[in-house]
DNA sequence: TTGTAGGCGTTATCAG
DNA sequence: CTGATAACGCCTACAA
């Protein structure tokens, strides 16, 4: 790989020059100019990301630390993310967590090592991100949580409006009909579905219903959890005529689940679900969901990251993206048949 | 953060010393390489990556290239991946190239400058990596290929046994008793798609059939694309009995075509799909494809690429790695109804 | 406006 | 076995 003392050699510069010219740092003569871009084209030349970056003590890279790029939601929100970092000049490292807070921990300190210009961050389960962020934010790196927040996060934010969103799902649900109202709801510990929580509640209790505690399921975002949680919710009596999933994963389960039970979907349980995948609409019947795009989180998060890196010093910003409702035909209007 | 220099300070060594013990370079005596251990435990020291690659010519970050993480296929490969290259000490730096054969040129370029350790590479359309590669090699940087393979590609590969699937998944449709066979394939400039119509050819040969040309359509690997073309195989006449789909995003397409157009699979079409992606148990009727792994094909990938860079200097391996089928309800006997 | 020199944090070489 | 010192490629004062 040619490099910069190359470079100069073939121009008849010095070292200097060629720097100003590759940085606009300083008025260099038109013709030297020339002969410095021309000397860059022919041998092909790209400065050296690492003697930049160890020089200027910051790269162009951006650390993006998710749980599980295997799980569907995300790789949208990580596409985002490296479309508008790439269209900046950065680039991403990627790291799965698993959720698991140690592993979320060692990535967050060795990533530091190669100076990373920032970092976006879907927290895993129980993060407490507060202190290495506090390290980051010391050595001018951006941290932005995508998705959920941790604890007493009081950083960069950009997440959807699951509060809102659930609350409109859940009025849906109500107005179709609906009273006896499950929801299988995520770890409680992930802010976004605590706040669907919340949104579910809230709609609730604008119709002046109440919720029985059994009807309320706690599980992980998954398929499995989802199926056992509605089997517990299938036998209660009188049995829900509508399950609200956490997401569209536990949506599976509880598809799933209704369908070994001997019932139907929405004839004798309707089902709704959250994040409106792209396999929403293969299910049977097609799932109505709370849709919300990760592309745009991603994307989102990135443009704050790098405006923060161009220098905007505003206080911490929390974006909170609209969601909307994808309505199929998982929903329909209880039967009143009663208890079977 | 703490340096090598105030690790040799805080141990009173010098900075070789330091330097030795981390790379257990010379037998340091015991104490002093007590000390300086205690100090980089204290100190919580970690090696600047930067610097170590700068002077080593050489990081530890793998460059992982991909058409679009969007696409379910792939974050299975690219979890594989990473996941062995983490257990490794290796970090992966993600570039999606939306099958953009200048954007893929653009990422190889741009990767160099970091000295990466080496090339993980799901080639784009139309790829021609043998430039690029060949300077990555000179470099002594390892490339490996997988899922797909550009034209010519002499280095190391790893793909499924697309043929053989392909050829086993006719077969199977053969021996249900389908006679009118047709098949959507992917682009056949891309090796995998060309490799799944080999094994489709070779089984209709095998079994003394013959398949009219127009059977045959060509298309994108993507729902619409496989709606497209399945909207033109329905109207042939004879109708095809059954359609085998070049992936399972295409089998989504044949699958909404065959709805709307007033058909029921598999009583009227059967289909086959091919991945045997998460929601191929989803679509209704749940769909026979052939199984491969994507998390193996990284995996796989990543300890080939990591033999290289502990100094395997073998011949290039091309591993294949064996599919199954997964026999769901899209296929089922031809009624023998005849034209409808 | 241009060129020179020092240093970023490592590793590797080579005296002591 | 240990410690000084010279690179790695780049950027940036500062001097010419």
């Amino acid at each position: 790989m040619a490099n910069m003392k190359d470079i100069a050699k073939i121009a008849r510069v010095s070292l200097g020059t060629v720097s100003h010219v590759l940085n606009n740092s300083a008025n260099v003569r038109p013709h030297l100019r020339e002969r410095v871009l021309d000397a860059v084209q022919k041998a092909g030349y790209q400065p050296s990301q690492l003697a930049r970056g160890l020089r200027r003590d910051k790269t162009n890279v951006i650390g993006m630390i998710i749980p599980d790029i295997t799980n569907p939601f995300f790789p949208g929100v990580v596409r985002g993310a490296e479309d508008t970092a790439f269209a900046n000049g950065y680039r991403l490292i990627l790291c799965n967590t698993d959720n698991d807070h140690a592993k979320e921990l060692a990535h967050l300190k060795e990533l530091q090592t190669y100076l990373p210009a920032g970092l976006i961050v879907i927290p895993s389960n129980f993060s407490d991100l507060t202190a290495q962020a506090e390290c980051y934010r010391k050595a001018g790196t951006g941290v932005v949580c995508v998705d959920r927040l941790p604890r007493n996060w009081a950083g960069d934010s950009v997440t959807a409006d699951n509060q809102e969103g659930a609350l409109e799902a859940t009025r849906y649900l109500l107005q179709v009909g609906h009273r006896e109202l499950a929801m299988i709801v995520g770890p409680q510990h992930l802010t976004n579905a605590k706040d669907r929580l919340n949104g579910f509640r809230k709609a609730i209790r604008e119709a002046k219903l109440h919720v029985k505690p059994e009807y309320i399921q706690e599980t992980s975002f998954d398929k499995n959890g989802g199926y056992t949680k509605a089997l517990i919710l299938l036998r209660l009596i009188p049995r829900p005529t509508a399950i609200f999933a956490g997401n569209d994963m536990i949506a599976l389960g509880v598809l799933r689940a209704i369908r070994e039970s001997g019932l139907r979907c929405p004839e004798d349980v309707s089902v709704m679900g959250f994040d409106d995948l792209d396999i929403a609409e293969l299910t049977s019947p097609p799932l109505s969901s709370v849709s919300q795009s990760g592309y745009q989180l991603g994307t989102t998060a990135a443009h704050i990251l790098i405006g923060r890196l161009h220098g905007d010093k505003n206080p911490a910003r929390h974006i909170v993206l609209k969601t909307s409702l994808s309505i199929r035909n998982s929903v329909a209007a209880p039967t009143d048949m009663g208890v079977s």
